[in-house]
DNA sequence: GCATTAGTGGAGTGTGCGCTCTAATAATTG
DNA sequence: CAATTATTAGAGCGCACACTCCACTAATGC
């Protein structure tokens, strides 16, 4: 008998089905974005599509779990860091990086319109803490080095610099002149601004 | 013959139709929302939601519409200020006001979620239009009369401010702990902060 | 009163699309 | 080679839903 050929394949497979639904969920929204259209964008056909993700909606998560990979797997790279002030900065930084991927944009408001659905809020939830548990004990150390201002907690701080690197991404989506590279610079010394004591 | 019957009834069932939308689109997202569910919120009949309306998109356009000509009328409310740096602040103080409307974060999501569509696209310039009009002003006078940084063009600053409060509706929208409230003094905080000299 | 038309409801229709099903092919094992 | 199963394509099904249609009522003008 004959069992699974070669699971790098097969992965490789799903993850050009992934970036194929990304890019057209970005330019057309979720449910804009028939399953059909996705699948001429990856070059498949619909029973290949639906052997890989059994609905479209899993697929939409899938992408969404592999962006929460990402996050967790950032935590390593500040590990070994002292600085606590230069690490949130340069966590926010990465934040105008991610904006800068053409496609960011329109999928952050394509998962912005089905987040009524229960899948897709709990999703969200658990990216926002796996973002929180990155950066917040950084603020913390920050705040404990007299880096940074203490009159607001930790949690709020947090909030308050998401609340940047997402109006960031936001406002590239919307605004012709404001572009992620361009405006990376003020992100960051606005972010300073916001932390000063 | 008879005609028209009574031109202030027929405009406040159009309203009715509208916060009826207004609260099921805040809730469902656009696509998620049905007609007939709008016609249940508001008690009619889908005859009559078809008579006030042509498409659901068209209804959907006539909130946004409504919208800008908040911000438009909103002008006159700072005519006669001289103080140009609070004007400033007035109107971001107001946006966290609207984003204490507890359907508006949803709506917006819905919003963006659509915004692929051309039509959605041009209404929502329209509004980023107006708003610029209504700040960009005052920003300039500002600048002019030393009360803030003039590092950053009038434009860049305009965007800047929009960031922030688009921002801070997004993170009503998802954060439980961040409410419009609790958080409007912090944010008039952060935008003295970003627009200090 | 009659004529006319705005306003209203709801049954029904047509379409678009997510997904299923079938059938064929490729790959693997023994 | 045969046997088995993963993989692929695409035709088509069923359903949900935006919108149409028709019948009726209410209001107004004459």
């Amino acid at each position: 008998m004959a069992r699974t050929v070669d699971p790098a394949r097969h992965e490789a497979r799903r993850l050009v089905i992934i970036d194929a639904a990304l890019t057209v969920f970005a330019e057309r929204g979720y449910d804009g974005t028939t399953t059909a259209a996705i699948c001429r964008q990856a070059g498949i056909g619909s029973g290949t599509f639906f052997h890989y993700f059994p609905t479209k909606l899993e697929l939409l998560l899938a992408i969404l779990t592999l962006g929460i990979q990402e996050v967790r797997h950032a935590e390593a790279r500040y590990a070994d860091r002292t600085d606590a002030l230069g690490v949130v900065l340069d966590i926010v930084r990465q934040g105008a990086d991610d904006a800068a991927d053409p496609r960011m944009p329109g999928f952050v408001r394509a998962v912005g319109g089905v987040m009524h659905l229960p899948d897709v809020a709990a999703k969200l939830d658990e990216d926002t803490h796996a973002q929180q548990e990155l950066i917040r004990p950084w603020v913390e150390r920050a705040q404990r080095a007299g880096e940074i201002r203490t009159d607001l907690t930790p949690d709020r701080i947090t909030s308050w610099l998401y609340l940047l690197t997402d109006g960031f991404l936001g406002r590239v989506a919307v605004d012709e002149g404001f572009t992620a590279q361009g405006e990376k610079a003020t992100l960051v010394e606005t972010a300073r601004r916001f932390l000063a004591p």
